[in-house]
DNA sequence: ATATATATACTCGAAATGAGTATTAATTGG
DNA sequence: CCAATTAATACTCATTTCGAGTATATATAT
């Protein structure tokens, strides 16, 4: 009777917001998959897993985390190897691994480590422009080769029903992770491949081990929470002014929103107070700059951003 | 790395909707707490957690788990299970357990455990009738104990802060969880004084471990996801009527709704069809039984019942 | 027939939402 | 200085959704 040995793997998606990007924070080892920060639970010397998770991240890239979210428990077969070299151990290990979401305005990185813009590995997940090319041209026409290649009628007519689930009419820019997991079981992203010891290329750019998945799933919640919450003001600077604001909020639902309904929403729901400060833009007329207004938190049941206003088309 | 052994085991807030009262899953060991029934994730013969946790509910209580949903995974040192057999090494071995809500419509008991009303454990949550009495006999007056107590100025107000958004104006029925521990906090939930070594008594029935932080977290969640996912229908019989619906919904919410709005709320949503037949009620114009519409999957973004319409005063 | 319990249809004002137009205030290039 | 540009801010308006009703229909029990 041999116990197969679990592990425990804690991984952080570390998230802010640089000039309407957002980005987040890979350790970048040399020659292979970008990865999340993250490390072994060491039930020995933590107490808990997201005091394990802090000691890891301080070590790896010597930042602080601020407000931390956990966000899921992946515990999947097969979803960790990693993407090159063989495996060390000969039995068969598991690892299990924790993903957290951490969001930050402090920007100072750390060695081998670096700010990357997630659309890196979510191209399709940008609105903010237009509709990303590759969906029609890419992913739409591999996505029908998929359901045409489902083993018989019903698998076939589930697939289809995910597929216009995720990318069908009325993007839902929650669905971040139902995409990831739909592109990756019809073989559309790299680590399909990597993980299915079969070879080929994929869309966006791969991450270590199920770090994008932790990814997706970080982005799904952000995106979901921002309504309901205001976490936005984690990822700006104290003062700023509301088209900042509206721009931080886009770039990470990836949609453009109407501005005088953004503005309009944010004062009704008493989210911001001026400061009588003002912008020095280089040019254009200066905007007030606005802080947080904290006691939002006392009177408010749900205060957040409820987006839905999308396609300003004057910005 | 040093290697301790890291065992995971899984807990699941199995629950059912019956004669509209929302009942959990609980292990009644004689003389000790309720707990949640809890079973072991086994890596060799588990591809995912989620399978994991289907296999041993499905052997031990002949379920059928419909939707299933990961809650949150506790590391917490000091956390340990009840004598399961199943850790056999003597040395500090660690539990981590991954929290589960799973919804279920099918209703017979297994040995050793019993439905429960989770009211029990939550009695200040209901507010279908009225607003509980004990919120303003027994809580108020000891969170304002609470808030007096406090050590200086500044936890005072973060105090009066939290007592207010979790039990001043303005009903969040989602707020289960920071009630919960606020309550806790206070001293005034059984499990505060087990943890603490000290001896009192507190509101509500008490459960093992932290079993009912897991039981709030699931009610909080559900509570939740009821209103942009149809969810309720995992816990109802194929056909129901529509008061059916709404008091499953209501016992969920832990409020009362307005009739006429929640039915043109489900039928606008198109979250439910016809079938023609009627229900045979005891008194009372029968009614038209409905069975909920797959196909809303397909078509909407977010399908729910968003509640809101409070207090039908005509049920 | 009447009381009771429930289903179902319809109304109506208030609030929220989505998509504008119009106006104001600043800067830069000529 | 002026015109073009950039962006802030004010205001409008039709549509939809929401909350709370009233009115009426269809059953059963007595």
């Amino acid at each position: 009777m041999s116990t197969t040995v679990v592990s425990i793997g804690l991984s952080a998606a570390i998230v802010a917001v640089e000039s309407e990007q957002p980005v987040v924070l890979v350790v970048a080892h040399d020659g292979t998959d970008d990865a999340l920060p993250f490390g072994p639970f060491d039930p020995a010397h933590h107490r808990t897993l997201e005091s394990g998770l802090r000691k890891w991240v301080g070590e790896q890239t010597r930042f602080d985390l601020g407000y931390t979210e956990q966000l899921y428990t992946f515990g999947d077969k097969g979803r960790h190897l990693p993407s090159s070299g063989l495996q060390k151990e000969a039995k068969a290990s598991r690892v299990v691994s924790v993903g957290y979401l951490a969001l930050t305005r402090r920007v100072k990185e750390a060695p081998e480590t670096q700010w990357r813009g997630w659309y890196h590995y979510f191209p399709w997940e940008d609105w903010r422009d237009a509709k990303p090319a590759m969906i029609d041209s890419v992913i739409l026409p591999a996505l029908k080769k998929f359901v045409k290649d489902a083993p018989n009628a019903e698998t076939a007519e589930a697939r289809r029903e995910r597929v216009n689930v995720c990318f069908g009419e009325g993007w839902d820019e929650e669905r971040v992770l139902e995409r990831y997991e739909l592109l990756y079981e019809a073989g559309l992203v790299e680590e399909f491949y990597r993980d299915s010891g079969k070879s080929g290329t994929g869309l966006g750019t791969a991450m270590l081990f199920d770090h994008r998945r932790i990814l997706a799933t970080a982005i799904a919640r952000l995106r979901g929470k921002l309504k309901y919450r205001p976490v936005v003001f984690e990822l700006m600077a104290p003062d700023f002014t509301l088209l900042e604001l509206q721009r931080a909020v886009e770039a990470l639902a990836g949609l453009r929103l109407h501005k005088q309904n953004f503005r309009r929403l944010v004062a009704e729901q008493g989210l911001v107070e001026g400061t009588g400060k003002f912008s020095v833009p280089a040019r254009g007329r200066p905007a007030e700059l606005f802080r947080f207004r904290r006691g939002v938190l006392r009177e408010r049941p749900a205060p957040g951003l409820r987006l839905g206003s999308r396609r300003g088309k004057s910005s």
